[in-house]
DNA sequence: GCGGTGATTTGTAACGTTTTAAATTGTGCG
DNA sequence: CGCACAATTTAAAACGTTACAAATCACCGC
């Protein structure tokens, strides 16, 4: 074993800039580089008593790796890329999200990149970008499309990542996906169920998977009841809330018009209850809402709408444990995949030391 | 000159994974690795004719450099650093400022990266982590303090930084803000324009910078008119809308009630309106609201909320390209501070095709 | 033709880490 | 005592880039 107490080795000099580095602790220690390295990544074939102390000394002088040298020689970044689509500035979902891999990756030593995406929709050549550059370990995205040609490119290139959302490629892949059909079936049914006649959906842009599958719970729950029903085409969830509200101003002034709404986000509802509101009519009176909830915001408002609620940040620790599990090699699709089951609880805003009114 | 026909030197192997290095570039050119290096950052002591050829080899051949083996060499890691608190997951205001940096790094090889800062408010640490081990060579963070203590500790480092907010300290360091003094005194004699007897104020927590512009705006304009006030303590812009909605009721059963409110946020007015609707009150009859507005949310809903704009994704932006100022060297005070108008358009919702009702 | 000059190009070392292979030590046993 | 063997530790090389100093080249005036 080397001893401490001999001087360090001549040619070891200080780091210039302050920041101590491997070589600070081998020359603190005596040991050499290599050893202190093998210590800190706790390799069996260095004795315990050298690793604890190594282990003493780095917490001392406040070592910490740099991640570029690693980098540099493993090839790994330890950074976790997220894509960010344009839409998704409204009502924090992609604040949210970020939230959610965040937390999961506290701890660890992966660091999460923006990929600087807001600007053009062409995601794919972000992602080509990422492979090819090798900018992360591992990619997280959202809004997949059931033939999403980033799965297709990530798939083959095996590059590990983790979708919002599922898609319909015969090669399965690691996702997180809430069950928009079991939203949609829920939420429509209870629009029946309060009465309403004619229930009317309006859903995410057709070409992403889980317009599909709300489009599908919709469907299941209307066929079911027997009743009449409708789709809103021409707007979707993306659409300005302008835009809904005067869709639906201009379809009250049509005949036969839906009494009850399907709305797959807030601000779709909140567009709904406007351009209602502005023919005169009262939410929970002459017609129903059920939304989807994914802030606090509906909660609060007048009229209170009826909502089913997605937790967005607990879909974003998902998909940052899952990735990470990715990362480390896991390839039992079991555990890389999950589907969350919406929340049955009635969101309405009632808070305690809410009266009735 | 090296004659490009000449072969390969011995020595030179293709790199194991493929991606292309400078050494490829070398190889195929007959060149040096140092003559490549220097080629492809224009050093005026290349001929001309050697940076085209190379530019063009590398181009044809899709080299990019690596970005870890340049933060090695050169200390430098090309990342720019936002710091997020935990409440700014509500309407998107986070997803708006990183599009508008992300905008701005656009075609520059920085990097966006989020620091998982969301759990813990002491986001010194924070600060302190990024700055001892040069995570970043510039950060962007909001919600400053008066006396910020995250300003203070950067300043001395001297390191970039640029803050969305103002603080009061002595040295004068970069930030871009809004002018919330500005803001509250407009929103409050338009309230008192509209006949308002008693404006109430909503601001942000006491804490910050923004907040005391907002109240010292609001006493601006009240003080002008000689008019009645309240300013509503207990609650701010980050209490939940449940809690906003409940005071805003409570204050109404009390005597002598506010009839306007000037709101900092969005939530929070929608907030107030859901309180007063509770009470029996119409906004536009009984009372009136000017909030501010960041999204296009307030934009929609009913009943029209009198707003005035303020641009986040624009405040990133500028975020964005006064920070790589600043970290390109820059000390000139003048072109790293900018205080951004509130703009006079009123936005109410009214869209082509609107029609009154 | 020769030293000098400016214009280009080049080799070497280094950034801090991990990896591979080799060296050093200690121990047991014939 | 000497050898094999395991347990530790070590030296050297490499990842891809840039900085520094040195080398090469072409051309000029004498």
């Amino acid at each position: 074993m080397a001893d401490p107490s001999k001087p360090a080795r001549p040619g070891s000099a200080a780091p210039r800039h302050g920041k101590p580095t491997l070589r600070t602790i081998a020359d603190i220690t005596g040991l050499a580089v290599t050893t202190v390295s093998r210590a800190l990544a706790d390799a069996p074939q260095i004795s315990v008593d050298t690793r604890h102390r190594v282990r003493q000394v780095a917490l001392d002088i406040g070592y910490s790796p740099d991640r570029a040298a690693q980098r540099l020689k493993t090839g790994r970044t330890n950074v976790i890329a997220v894509l960010l689509a344009p839409h998704e500035e409204i009502l924090g979902y992609g604040t949210s999200v970020m939230a959610g891999i965040a937390k999961a990756l506290q701890g660890t030593a992966y660091h999460l990149i923006v990929m600087p995406n807001f600007l053009d929709a062409a995601n794919i050549d972000a992602v080509n970008y990422i492979i090819r550059n090798g900018m992360a370990d591992g990619l997280i995205f959202s809004r997949t499309e059931p033939l999403d040609p980033r799965v297709k490119l990530l798939s083959e290139a095996g590059f590990p990542f983790v979708t919002h959302g599922r898609t319909e490629l015969a090669t399965s892949h690691p996702f997180v996906d809430y069950d928009n059909f079991t939203f949609a079936y829920e939420a429509t049914r209870r629009l029946i169920a309060k009465g309403r006649q004619k229930p009317a959906l309006i859903s995410g842009p057709a070409s992403f998977t889980f317009a599909g599958h709300i489009l599908h719970g919709f469907m299941t729950a209307v066929r079911e009841a027997g009743c009449a029903y409708e789709i809103l085409t021409d707007i979707d969830l993306d659409s300005p809330a302008g835009a809904i509200r005067d869709r639906i101003r201009r379809r009250q002034a049509d005949p036969d018009p839906p009494d009850g709404f399907t709305c797959g986000g807030e601000v779709c509802a909140l567009a709904t209850i406007t351009g209602m509101s502005d023919c005169g009519l009262t939410l929970g009176v002459e017609y129903d809402i059920v939304a989807k909830q994914t802030s606090p915001l509906l909660g609060a408002i007048q009229p209170r709408v009826d909502t089913i609620y997605e937790d967005l940040t607990e879909t974003g620790e998902h998909m940052g444990r899952i990735l990470l599990r990715r990362i480390g090699g896991s390839t039992d699709i079991g555990e890389l995949q999950l589907l969350l089951d919406p929340e049955r609880r009635f969101k309405t805003g009632v808070t305690a030391g809410d009266r009735t009114v």
